[in-house]
DNA sequence: TGCCCCTAGC
């Protein structure tokens, strides 16, 4: 019986201007007692109510208060409201409980077809097809299935859990289909990333609706078909503020952040108005760009619409901030911030890191309450970028024994190559394994940094099988591949990997030239490098750049065509750098062309004073004439501009740790067994022929004091070490900062020889793989 | 009496 104090539209008028939970349990309460609660729809109003106000009253204390005290079931109605309640606060396990109820209750009460729609959003929120399809099941015994609303909802259910062959057939076999039907299929096919058949479905459309054009610039901007979103969006009859935000996304996400800005600043004039989504994406525009100045309006845009206070468009903002180095900026937000998000204290470690402010990023990141995996890799990958090689391995190994963390592809990327930087192939291969041991994907920039790594450190088969297990190879892969081939002086094998490369479909670019070059230089293929240089300015249209320049007159120069070298010098369209000219000079100095290299040699000098290796040949040259005084007057400028001879240095890994040798060296702790050892070694590859090259040292000293100083070169210290503490087959593996001379070269590979030891040296330009006394340098170097 | 389905960002 109905209350006469309440009935429905008091009861609206109460729940409307119900602002608190007082308020509301009088409004229940009432109900209750006059009974009226029994009626459904007075108890579906306050239902609803209690679902939409959930920060006035939380439902789950009430909701089967409520129900529970309902006594007309004449339709399924109640149940649908309790249904949708339960949906609504993510209770899908509920919502489906419910139904059940429904099912074996003994009122009778049947499920229509308000009821599916709901059910089959909580089997999509429990992410449970196998119950999905059970619904399905019961759907058609029911004989639901031709209402519209319930297919459009199944064709949802498949499309969302990726069963496209079952959205499909209920798509193809609904006997109605209206625009919702098939935007939801074509939703399935844009969530897939499946272009074509989403374009075949598009193009079927009898009215291309708003909601699917904008799916489809979404689907075209994440397959980089940016002139096809582009296309739609400007066809488009009418735009909302969707379509612009998925137009500037896709702009956005494909690195296009000047046209993102301008296609932000259109909309602005065309007063579509913005909202937290279009923010966050132009913010991130204007971060990936660092145009700080669009950056810094769009934050007053954002505190004029009072958008600023959504904890995402805060984080967005300190990231821009961070990205654009006004470190200040972000500061001030950060410090204002009620809640620090922890996207925002990642963000300070980018921002940190990016000014070089390694030592403030890691106050962050240690003041952190929770660190995430972002976290560590903007602390690692900081490290590596300003060079701190070391730290950027002790950081990597602290995560790993904190355990919690498992790296992502930015860290590994970091780590491999601080291990190619360190030439710590130890640590290097334990991180390969350690991707390998947990199935990690190797993409095209880890792979690539692993070849690299690989190639670098002299491993020639370690990274010829990362490549061929490579599933996508980029330019940059082969590239990698090329160059390093090249490097370990297998140049025959880089140049067939070129036409491969080719053959395979994939364009080179400068990069490429750049080693194929390279490869050609460290063999003295001039022809050959002729040929490629040629093919690169006419069949592949790539202007040289001056590392070309600099590939070819090197090529030429050591080949002793002089001449020519210093014409091609000449005929280039930008400056020579010292590099270019550094080449000629070495030539010079390798042909005996003393004329030509002094011409160039006092060139350099005036182009780089500070240079130490070009005085250094200079001087060399006038010593290998004889001319002292003129060598002694190179010297004495040395001194004066305080140009200092930059050691040789050896770098050698043993059981984990790096040892440096520098020449002239006295300083390591077991000095005296290296001594020793290097003895020994001279007794025994003397016995095999080795005389010391004192050409090599040019000073003006005596032999005897020429062949102690020659054998203090650090190369020569590392690889007596590694004798001493390296057991075969291992090789001893050597990183040189400067070229190795050539009495090191002969001694290396004499000691190949007696010792029966492989030897790889790493100089500035190439490695030196020596085996049975010879190397694979081909005396070429 | 009423209620049910599809679109965008980090």
């Amino acid at each position: 019986m109905k209350s006469p104090t309440l009935n429905q539209s008091i009861m609206d008028t109460l729940l409307l201007q119900c602002h608190h939970l007082t308020q509301f349990n009088q409004i229940l309460s009432q109900s209750i007692v006059t009974g009226f609660i029994k009626d459904t729809y007075a108890a579906s109003r306050i239902l609803n109510f209690s679902t939409t106000q959930s920060s006035i009253v939380n439902l789950n204390n009430y909701s089967r208060k409520i129900f529970d005290h309902v006594e007309n079931y004449s339709n399924a109605f109640i149940y649908n409201t309790m249904m949708r309640s339960y949906l609504q606060t993510n209770r899908p396990k509920e919502t489906v409980f419910l139904y059940k109820l429904m099912s074996d209750n003994k009122k009778s009460v049947y499920p229509d077809t308000y009821t599916y729609p709901l059910l089959i959003q909580a089997c999509i929120a429990r992410a449970n097809i196998l119950e999905g399809k059970e619904i399905h099941d019961h759907v058609v015994k029911m004989g639901f299935d031709s209402d519209v609303y319930v297919r459009n909802t199944l064709i949802n259910m498949y499309a969302v859990c990726g069963v496209m062959i079952d959205a499909r057939k209920v798509f193809d076999e609904s006997p109605v289909r209206d625009s919702v039907s098939w935007n939801s299929i074509l939703a399935g096919y844009v969530q897939m990333g499946d272009v074509e058949e989403a374009k075949l479905v598009f193009d079927k459309m009898p009215d291309k609706n708003i909601i699917a054009s904008n799916s489809m610039i979404v689907l075209f901007g994440r397959c980089g078909c940016v002139i096809e979103a582009y296309r739609l969006f400007v066809n488009m009859k009418e735009k909302d503020i969707v379509s612009w935000t998925a137009m500037i996304s896709c702009y956005e996400q494909r690195g296009m952040y000047q046209e993102a800005l301008v296609m932000f600043l259109e909309m602005n004039r065309k007063g579509i108005g913005i909202d937290e989504v279009v923010v966050i994406s132009v913010l991130s525009a204007c971060a990936g760009s660092a145009v700080l100045e669009t950056g810094g309006s769009i934050h007053g845009l954002v505190v004029k619409t009072g958008t600023s206070c959504y904890v995402n468009i805060h984080n967005a903002l300190i990231h821009m901030y961070s990205m654009c180095a006004d470190i200040a900026a972000a500061e001030q937000l950060f410090d204002s911030s009620s809640h620090i998000d922890i996207i925002s204290w990642n963000s300070m470690i980018s921002g940190y890191s990016k000014c070089g402010s390694l030592k403030n990023a890691r106050e962050v990141f240690d003041k952190m309450p929770v660190k995430d995996v972002v976290s560590w890799s903007a602390l690692i990958s900081g490290h590596s970028q300003a060079g701190m090689f070391d730290e950027t391995i002790a950081l990597f190994q602290e995560m790993m024994l904190y355990g919690q963390i498992k790296p992502d592809e930015t860290i590994l990327v970091s780590v491999i190559s601080a291990c190619t930087r360190l030439a710590a192939l130890e640590q290097g291969t334990w991180v390969h394994a350690y991707i390998k041991k947990n199935g990690l994907e190797v993409n095209s920039i880890l792979g690539t940094t692993l070849i690299d790594m690989y190639m670098k450190l002299g491993c020639v088969e370690s990274a010829k099988e990362v490549f061929y297990k490579m599933d996508k190879k980029g330019v940059s892969s082969w590239n990698a591949l090329i160059l390093g081939l090249a490097m370990n002086g297998e140049v025959e094998k880089s140049l067939e990997m070129f036409s491969e490369m080719k053959r395979c479909g994939v364009v080179p670019n400068e990069i490429t030239f750049v080693a194929v070059l390279g490869g050609c230089r460290h063999m003295g293929l001039v022809d050959k490098g002729r040929h490629h240089f040629d093919s690169m300015i006419n069949t592949h249209k790539i202007e040289p750049n001056i590392k070309h320049y600099g590939c070819m007159v090197d090529l030429l120069g050591r080949a002793g065509l002089l001449k020519e070298a210093e014409e091609l010098i000449d005929s280039m369209p930008m400056a020579p750098d010292v590099a270019t000219w550094g080449a000629l000079l070495g030539a010079c100095k390798k042909h005996g062309a003393n004329e030509m290299g002094e011409r160039v040699g006092l060139k350099l000098i005036k182009l780089q004073p500070d240079h130490d290796g070009f005085h250094v040949l200079l001087s060399n040259i006038y010593a290998s004439k004889g001319s002292w005084e003129d060598m002694a007057e190179i010297r004495g400028t040395m001194t004066e501009k305080r140009v200092v001879k930059i050691p040789g240095c050896s770098i050698i890994e043993a059981n984990g740790i790096v040892h440096e040798f520098v020449a002239g060296d006295t300083g390591h702790p077991q000095i005296h067994e290296i001594e020793e050892m290097l003895d020994m070694i001279t007794e025994r590859v003397k016995m095999i022929g080795y005389a010391p090259d004192t050409n090599e040292v040019c000073f003006d000293i005596d032999d005897e004091e020429k062949e102690t100083t020659l054998f203090r070169h650090s190369e020569k210290l590392a690889i007596a070490f590694g004798l001493m503490v390296t057991n075969p087959p291992t090789p001893i593996r050597i990183m040189k900062n400067l070229r190795i001379c050539n009495d090191c070269h002969t001694l290396a590979k004499l000691v190949s020889k007696a010792f029966d030891r492989e030897i790889v040296v790493r100089d500035r330009h190439v490695f030196h793989h020596f085996r049975q006394g010879s190397c694979s340098c081909m005396e070429y170097w």
